[in-house]
DNA sequence: GATTAGCACTCCGAAAGGGTGAGTGCTAAC
DNA sequence: GTTAGCACTCACCCTTTCGGAGTGCTAATC
């Protein structure tokens, strides 16, 4: 059976009325909003012909049409319009996003609260993993007698420290010969490059000198790199999955939020999708608790290569067209954002 | 009327009934269930004593009897035996707090995930506030041509920095001056005393030689002190409302889910209450989202001083005597862990 | 006088029945 | 190929019914 113009333009109307009221759509629906010229009956004709096709569901004899996952993703594909945002809407997110401009994790979590304020969905963001990110140096400084500060400074401008108890005793000196021999061995290599290399055995042979000083500096520097390479995940508008029609079931919305409480796995499948604006609908969503979502994504840039997300999640009934706009236009300004403030206002976290 | 014993054991199997079915209490079940040696007539006519005298509520006129906050409250302080904690529980608490030792954030994100499984409740836990923590020292460390970091120290160890892009270009000279200057000037105050005296005021005279260092240094300062006073607020077992029959109603359940979304707002109720184990019954909480909740908290203590809340959340049909233990305990054990840690291994937030 | 048995009464909630309306699928006419 | 007409289906809402749990009162009993 061939998807003839008809047929699409139905299938349009469908889902656009679908998105819309979140009811199964019935012929005369289309027949009457929508101006196509036919009649019910030969709608009702198209419709069970686009049903065999798949690209509609019924949910039981007497009622209305909805459509199928496989209708979204030829909707996504191919008939969606994006919807150009206008002047004042780009004008609103633009101001909303840098009423609180400086600091990078809190420009990111205010990017995620915009994001779920406009779309009225469940939105996330995660920071970018620091994975390739390039040490430059390393800095252990005298703070008393048994206390020492190690610093870690990486390319993208990340620096982090940690209070260090020495159990030996040390001499400034040493420490500060173990700070350039660090750094020696270090820069220029990514994080996990250094922690996936067994380091400590390539280095036992140049500081046997400093006599056991590195026993207590060694397992700390690992430990902080380790956090180095954490990411968070901020998520905003979780409450909006109330007023879902689609979750208005106690065990759904169980699910559902039980599912985004699992920060570490959810931030695990985030970082996994590739990067672009991408849309995975329904079933296409491996996991099961997703079946009846859609998840939007976007990659943002810092300094052009630090990549971190940024999306919502809600039905798959979604205004696909406007929600990709909003989102990409969001991380399109954030990457530009982040060019421009790069080298300045970063903090540790 | 007077409130005597029977009535008192009476109403104490009504608590204990209720807290367990979470079904109104009808006379014939105190009869069976609870051995007090007197029929459900009898049981009746105390009932309706109790109720009058405003410790138990009445559904409608054939349903059983449900506590009121006041007779919770009158268990809480009177009628609730503490449970002591077996040597089993207590052991399965401590070996899965300190499975994780270490890191003192993650141990205080730990304790909430321990608290919520063991409880099976809402848990939170906030990191302490810094507020009268004192400055140690304040270091500026040169990086590149136009960065520096900033490093500031506090008498409990925790440390914070930052990179400074400096827009004049500087001598190292002047840093170490000016790092001299600035611990002189703070050390010993605390956090929140340097951040309200207006500092830059005090300053200025004695460093106007340093040909404007400062400008960029004292805004990144200020900023970092802010922070440095930041607390977090930890939660788990978001999802365990759902289990629970109070709240097996759509609307009930988004606002209390909302309520603990706003995390800043309920993050600053905690920090409000009182030290110890606190425990607040209905409508006992001002907030009318948790007017039938119950609350209950308790803080734990860094390095003798600093104070953090932990906590849990749930109906006010609750397990008051068991959570209140388990609170108390892994409060306790909090503490002392961070006694003997502290100095060690507390990183930067 | 306190306790208890007995009984009429109340009210919730689950189950069953009935009506309504939206929507379909088919057939026959255009 | 398109459309009007019509019988049929089914979810949903509303009402009714009914049983059970529990009360409150009264009168008898200890």
């Amino acid at each position: 059976m061939d998807l003839t113009e008809r047929k699409l333009k139905i299938l349009q109307a469908i889902i656009s009325d679908y998105v819309k009221t979140a009811e199964p759509v019935g012929s005369r629906t289309i027949s009457k909003k929508y101006d196509l010229g036919i009649s019910p009956a030969t709608i009702r004709n198209e419709m069970a012909d686009l049903e065999e096709m798949g690209y509609l569901n019924h949910p039981h004899t007497s009622a209305g049409r909805v459509p199928s996952d496989m209708a979204y993703r030829l909707y996504v594909n191919a008939l969606m319009e994006k919807k150009e945002l206008t002047k004042e809407e780009k004008n609103v997110i633009a101001q909303r996003l840098h009423s609180n401009v400086n600091e990078f994790e809190k420009t990111i979590e205010h990017a995620a609260t915009v994001l779920s304020e406009i779309t009225n969905l469940t939105s996330f963001a995660v920071t970018p993993t620091k994975n390739e990110d390039a040490l430059k140096f390393v800095n252990l400084l005298p703070v008393d007698e048994n206390t020492v500060v190690m610093m870690i400074a990486s390319e993208s401008g990340k620096i982090s420290n940690t209070a260090i108890n020495m159990k030996v005793p040390y001499i400034e000196e040493n420490l500060q010969l173990l700070s350039k021999t660090m750094t020696y061995n270090y820069k220029g290599k990514s994080i996990s490059q250094v922690l996936t290399n067994n380091i400590i055995e390539n280095f036992e042979t140049d500081i046997e000198v400093m006599s056991g000083l590195e026993k207590d500096v060694i397992p700390n520097f690992m430990k902080t790199l380790e956090d180095m390479l954490n990411v968070n995940l901020y998520m905003e508008g979780l409450t909006n999955i109330f007023d879902i029609p689609e979750y208005n079931d106690l065990q759904k919305a169980k699910s559902f939020i039980e599912m985004l409480s699992q920060k570490e796995n959810f931030t695990k499948k985030l970082i996994e999708r590739e990067d672009g604006v991408i849309v995975t609908i329904g079933e296409e969503n491996a996991d099961d608790v997703m079946n009846d979502c859609a998840l939007i994504t976007a990659s943002y840039h810092v300094d052009g290569k630090l990549i971190g997300k940024l999306g919502v999640i809600g039905p798959t009934r979604m205004k696909y067209g406007e929600v990709t706009s909003i989102i990409e236009y969001l991380t399109d300004n954030l990457s530009d954002t982040f060019k421009l403030e790069r080298g300045g206002e970063e903090e540790d976290e």
